[in-house]
DNA sequence: ACTATATAGTTTAATGTCAAACTAATTTAA
DNA sequence: TTAAATTAGTTTGACATTAAACTATATAGT
């Protein structure tokens, strides 16, 4: 038998981490927004469910940052949210530059629904692949998303 | 003491999982597009890069399913590399509906380029995140992807 | 041969992202 | 106190993505 194929390179086994990466990015994304309520996509799912579980009358930049979007993004994301009254944007009172997101009832059902709705799609996937086994991973990509996000500046 | 915080459920675990990936791919993503010489994108090098290692001459559809992306996608990216003269796309000689594309020399040139200003970037990341650690995650997510594309129907 | 269906590619209309320019308000410093 | 620097948010201009409608060509079935 002669030699077999050449192992990766270091480069290339990392641009194929990273690729994999992103294609899983999409593809799962992509299942949960069409799995969820028609309009609803995954960065506004993803502001409802952040005010649920942290709470609401955070600032826009605060939002923006806990999400890692630049604050253009963050804008444009609560107007949408905001036309579909599933949010109410005030100002703050005590800084004239700031504002306040505060989440609505229909936002509050709306994010229940999208929940619901991503139920099946999870069973679905947990049956051939375990929670144990991603939580087991888990913590080295945690690690690599702040190495990442502390190198941003 | 009392007991601690209650243990998150399946579906939080998974929520938080593919959260995590999405964030990373977003922060990666970026990254190496800040990277890249001016004007590059990320999608754009991919296709690129495909070319060189599989090599051209595919069809814009076989491209698109091989990046999992739909065609509408493709034809966007397609049009700008060609716009830039890094690739040439050509009708297919034995079917009417169908081109083939082919890389140029300056796409092989701008393709080498990304490469070689992604190097520092990935040789500071490997420093703190050993190839070797990225590789035995690697066919888990592998395993993800493929599921995730099966289950796209 | 004709018709019906399938395939390849483009276009359109939403949505999302970033970087950079811009406005308005607050802080800091001189 | 006034001028400079910082901060919060919006806007703009590229680029990306999907789904769905559309065109043109090819294939299958009758």
């Amino acid at each position: 038998m002669g030699p077999g194929p050449k192992p990766p390179t270091d480069a290339e086994i990392l641009f194929g981490f990273f690729n994999e990466i992103g294609i899983i990015a999409q593809l799962s994304g992509n299942a949960f927004e069409r799995a969820m309520p028609e309009g609803m996509t995954l960065p506004q799912f993803s502001v409802l469910n952040h005010m649920v579980r942290l709470g609401d009358g955070w600032s826009p930049l605060r939002i923006a940052n806990a999400m890692q979007v630049t604050k253009g993004a963050m804008t444009n994301t609560l107007q949408h949210l905001e036309r579909k009254d599933l949010i109410e944007v005030k100002p703050d009172e005590k800084d004239g530059r700031a504002k306040r997101v505060f989440i609505t009832d229909a936002g509050r059902t709306m994010r229940d629904q999208c929940i619901a709705t991503m139920i099946p799609y999870m069973n679905n996937f947990a049956k051939s692949h375990p929670p144990a086994e991603l939580a087991a991973i888990l913590p080295a990509l945690q690690e690599i998303r702040t190495w990442l996000d502390k190198e941003r500046e």
